[in-house]
DNA sequence: GCGATGCTTCGGTTACGATCGAACTATGAA
DNA sequence: TTCATAGTTCGATCGTAACCGAAGCATCGC
């Protein structure tokens, strides 16, 4: 009975609800001042900074001090997506806590899943990549293809710099609100990014959600076509 | 802050000592008696009806009566794949309870993982079924081939029958002890099965190891060859 | 230097949940 | 029927962890 992994340990850690606030606010992907987070954790700093070094001990964040600033990331891309696959197994459940999916419409369009497009625009992107032969599916997995590689050069992004990173390229994400896959990975980040950097959306302040202003939504859903 | 699933109530679930030890026996995939879940979890009967009943509400865990025994089994194979990706991250940030990987060397080289072959032959079988084009693999995805359509028919595996269920057929599963992938889905289970029927190997009574016969060994070494 | 801000540490309180003994229910066997 | 086994429910104990006020550091701006 004593072998294996223990996951009690970090079972016991996401399982306080100030602390489960406070790391799936950080999959938002920004980085958050203690103070911030004791915020969302609806807690005074003083708890905030024992559950944070609790978190950081157990390896789910790490911290980087800035002035007399303290900011707080998930330690690394496999915390956000536990994190994720426990939102998605919970939602499949039905442990919600108000009403299934994210409340605003806003979440619901476009949000921020760690560093990647998630909710509805999210899985339209990847139905639209998989549709015109961008990115084959085989099973859960997702591969780009050469006429992919070709597309996305165009749009301006440079895939052989992203395989230079030992991140995968495309990985496969539950979307919790769709309850359909949305892209992860080195590539779904460099699509954001360039979403971001092109001016055709922007992050909020104190949310997840991403806007996307009257053009940008244009050229989006020009880019990205879901045939009927 | 309020939006989302509640992963805080999962987490806390797995969260305790007890209960985590229940769960990880459950995912040997056989059904358990309230008293023998309270021997692995290291408590009373008493104690353990508490936590089964919590388990059980919280959506992880049911129980089917038989006669004056209780026999609890995972709700379905959702609960087992986060109760094994939770294994995977503990594993990966060194959080074990005792040596890396599993203690015996038996469950090293073969274990259930809930109903399919895991361990060393485990994540074996998938290579040597990548390596021969039964499996294709993209990504993290798996998926069957005509050939290993073709092939599996000759021994003895029907997929027709397989993809009648709504289960997906080829999954792939993160072994924590090898850290690389094996097959799991109503592919893996039914391959397991094959085994089991064939009598190369068997189930241990009170271990999620897998005993490979002599001759056992022998086949299946064959037919799953790996290339240097 | 000074005060203000951000955060941690200390000390003490409180509340919840894990635990078990004992009593109770249900099924099976004799 | 009576006894034994399997399991749940009740009641009470106990420990731990979450929590906050207050004090202590550290850093910034002045």
């Amino acid at each position: 009975m004593k072998e294996g992994p223990d996951i009690a340990q970090i079972g016991a850690l996401i399982g306080d609800p100030a602390r489960a606030n406070m790391l799936a606010a950080l999959i938002g992907g920004r980085a958050l001042t203690a103070t911030e987070l004791a915020g969302v954790g609806g807690i005074t700093v003083q708890t905030a900074s024992t559950h944070l070094a609790k978190l950081e001990a157990g390896g789910l964040l790490t911290q980087r001090k800035q002035g007399r600033h303290r900011y707080f990331t998930l330690a690394d891309e496999a915390v956000a997506r536990l994190i994720e696959s426990m939102m998605g197994f919970a939602a499949g459940r039905g442990h919600l806590r108000h009403q299934p999916g994210p409340k605003e419409p806003a979440l619901r369009k476009a949000r921020i899943c760690y560093d990647h497009l998630a909710g509805d625009y999210g899985v339209r992107m990847l139905d639209s990549l998989i549709a015109s032969g961008s990115i084959e599916a085989v099973g859960e997995g997702l591969g780009l293809t050469e006429k992919g590689e070709g597309d996305l050069k165009c749009i301006g992004i440079d895939v052989g710099d992203l395989r230079s990173s030992r991140r995968p390229l495309c990985r496969s994400c539950l979307d919790w609100s769709e309850r359909r896959a949305h892209l992860a990975g080195s590539l779904g980040k460099a699509l954001l990014s360039s979403f971001l950097d092109k001016g055709w959306a922007r992050r909020t302040a104190e949310s997840r959600s991403i806007l996307f202003s009257p053009e940008g939504d244009r050229q989006f859903l020009m880019l990205f076509p879901v045939d009927p």
